[in-house]
DNA sequence: CAAAAGACTTGATCTAGATCAAGTCGAGCT
DNA sequence: AGCTCGACTTGATCTAGATCAAGTCTTTTG
């Protein structure tokens, strides 16, 4: 792949502390892909030949079943998925496909596990990011089980809203019809969610929220660290 | 803690390949705890201290969240629980009670991760038994999000069936009201389940279940590795 | 043994959210 | 400008499962 690429996944935490002779070594068997929307990258089942890093765009991890399927996660840049498939050699649990035009490494699976028994910080670094990403699994499970979804959007809205610089006013960073599916449920709910959170502050025009009483959207909202902040 | 314990723990895929040293130096700083059922062993928010294994009984992981509470998970022997906290010396995501009295082993999250540090191939089990955590709850959210309870229910009968060896008739391994809870529904909705299986050949007594019609069962179930299958 | 508590069942009702069926609106195109 | 397509909204209905309220049956215990 080329080198151009390098130091922004170096800068990863995955890859941050290992030694650079090993770094070049995973580099060297990786590519780098770009992928127009809506292309499916893996299907559940299939065997996890690759580490996944998405360096631009967004995917969308699903899973299906007797015909019906549903979101599991959606990974925005920059970040990887499938860790645990490729660390064990085990097939994928879920299917993934581009939500948008998306840039995307493949590190070859079987280099990633080379590397991990021979590199002590990258070792150690798979493990926290491993650790991480099962803990995401458990928070995004606990706002889905103990939530309505009206409580699901106002403290998606919280979220957002603090990665947008904290401002009252702010975008969304999906269209409504995604946004929906990645908080689980139907775009016709979630309008009319949008229009329950009314009473509490929050304006909608097109892509862009305001919040015109912060206390009192948190009050409903009760956002709680175990659930929503995804640092720890 | 009391050597005669070593063996079965040394036995966990989590312990089995590390060197003798460094499981002795673990095990120094462990020590083994008998609990009453319905003891909350930790709590949601709290310092994650303890590495915990259990050994017998069984430990149902639960969430709280205004007011309400969902089960995670439910841990039998003889493996371990909260991991991830541990690695990342992370507070617990979940609380932890015990369904009945039970045998524990707590080893002290510091150790574990000064261990990890020197022992490569504890390094390697603790990844994998990360990964493998991981997708358990995957496996157990798609589950949850992809069929309905009467689906649950067939396939966990399946499962069950399978790890009581195959017959025809095999006993619960839990009282209907906590296999209710394993399921994510109400009592309630367990008892009607039940009825609902009938027609596929499923009849009910007591704690023992009596598959007529193993085919006809199957035929609606729909198990699938990629939930179902606790090993890969 | 009798009573009392707990586990389970059954039926009636309620509710969050999905689904179905029209709408409206705005951006890009001819 | 007028059209068209897709995203969004709105309202009506449907459904899985929860909740509430009695029950019955079983097991523990005084």
């Amino acid at each position: 792949m080329p080198e151009a690429q390098y130091p922004e996944i170096r800068a990863l935490n995955l890859f941050a502390g290992m030694a650079e002779a090993n770094f070049q070594s995973l580099m060297r068997g990786a590519y780098v892909q770009n992928f127009p929307p809506q292309i499916e990258l893996i299907g559940e089942g299939e065997p996890s030949d690759f580490l996944h890093v998405v360096l631009s765009g967004s995917v969308d991890l699903f899973s299906t079943w007797n015909r019906r399927d549903t979101n599991m996660a959606t990974v925005r840049p920059i970040s990887t998925f499938i860790l645990a498939a490729t660390i064990n050699n085990a097939p994928y649990l879920m299917s993934a496909r581009t939500l948008e035009k998306s840039r995307i490494v493949l590190i070859p699976s079987q280099d990633v596990r080379t590397i991990f028994d021979v590199d002590r910080n990258f070792a150690r670094a798979i493990v926290a990011e491993l650790a991480q990403c099962y803990r995401s699994v458990i928070k995004a499970q606990k706002d889905l089980k103990l939530r309505t979804s009206l409580e699901r959007l106002a403290n998606y809205l919280l979220r957002q809203q603090r990665r947008a610089g904290g401002g009252a006013a702010f975008d969304l960073d999906f269209e409504k019809r995604r946004l929906a599916s990645v908080l689980g449920m139907t775009p016709e709910n979630l309008s009319r969610a949008f229009k329950g959170l009314q009473p509490y502050g929050v304006s909608v025009e097109g892509t862009r929220i305001s919040i015109s009483d912060q206390i009192d959207l948190e009050r409903f909202a009760k956002p709680n660290p175990l659930i929503d902040d995804f640092s720890t």
